[in-house]
DNA sequence: GATGGACCTTCTAGTTTTGACATGTCGGCA
DNA sequence: TGCCGACATGTCAAAACTAGAAGGTCCATC
């Protein structure tokens, strides 16, 4: 149910169109939450139903404007401070690991370098990202999409360590 | 189509039965790809119609047991080294810190100490594990499975810290 | 010999996610 | 004026995942 928290929450920070939420899933939330065009408007329709959210203004071209109700906003609140976030995390580049085995020694090194360059590299998308976004912390999300930044930062710089310290490990 | 290839690479190891594929989902995969039982039974009956994979044995009480075929084994081989794995991560904990700012501090501060304290579990949940598994490195499966522990452990330990420092931002 | 626990498979019904297709409007500028 | 790119919503089918019900067999031990 996470996608449904995820429209809210942005829709909390501040009204906006099907079009709009989907331009912030795509550049602010992309690397958190991923969503596509089918799911958004497919959840505005449900939350709206639900009074979560309501339409609060038309524009041109059918745009609809929809705002976080009251009840959305203690609904939000709720799904932040008292349900679990789950851990269950899936990597088919652990995966991949695993079965290591089945391929020849070079291979499997080759594996590890490319996943320590593809680490490598976001490292450096994220840097060049969190400079572009430096003096930038007139909003909350911008504030707290920081914390998240770095939690990438930190991720990304220790799959690049592992993945050169794995390497190392198979000969 | 990861849990078609995770089928693929336990059965690479030893031919099985769907049980038993279930038991080291659970125990081995667990924290890198889960499946259920409707997943595992379903893909091997796709696998087998596919050809990757042939019925070699029948046991009592319906076992059928499954190995892979030299198909199955040059399809596991080729997703291994060719094909790109997806980077794509969702994060429902993540999430929630970017809507921290609908909360008030006192809650994004403790949602941040528990993120800590459940990280920190966690390590010491996969460093038992890993005394558990010490010596016993005789199959490929094990040799490789430490890899992925090692990044589990890594993994948990950045987001211990991480957490750590995120509570001390908020002020 | 009964019985409970481990073994083993199949099926169904629901939700979530993906990706593609379809349709149309507005605004700026050549 | 005509056209293109950005704006904007909606629907559909398929694949992947979740959760559980239902049914049956073997075996050790009491």
């Amino acid at each position: 149910m996470s996608l449904r928290h995820a429209v809210l929450g942005l829709l909390a920070e501040s009204p906006s169109s099907g079009y709009d939420l989907l331009k912030m899933f795509d550049m602010s939330l992309a690397n958190v939450w991923p969503a596509t065009q089918s799911q958004v408007y497919g959840e505005l329709a449900k939350l709206a139903a639900d009074g979560l959210i309501q339409v609060t203004e038309e524009g041109p071209r059918g745009r609809k404007e929809y705002a976080i109700t009251e009840e959305g906003r203690a609904e939000l609140r709720r799904w932040i401070v008292e349900v679990e976030p789950n851990h269950v995390r899936r990597s088919d580049m652990l995966l991949r690991v695993f079965f290591l085995g089945q391929v020849d020694p070079g291979q499997a090194r080759a594996y590890l370098r490319r996943q320590a360059e593809l680490a490598a590299a976001e490292v450096a998308r994220l840097e060049e990202l969190a400079r572009t976004l430096e003096g930038n912390e007139d909003d909350d999300l911008a504030v707290y999409g920081r914390l998240a930044l770095e939690w990438g930062l930190r991720s990304s710089r220790m799959q690049r360590e592992w993945a050169a310290w794995a390497e190392e490990q198979i000969r």
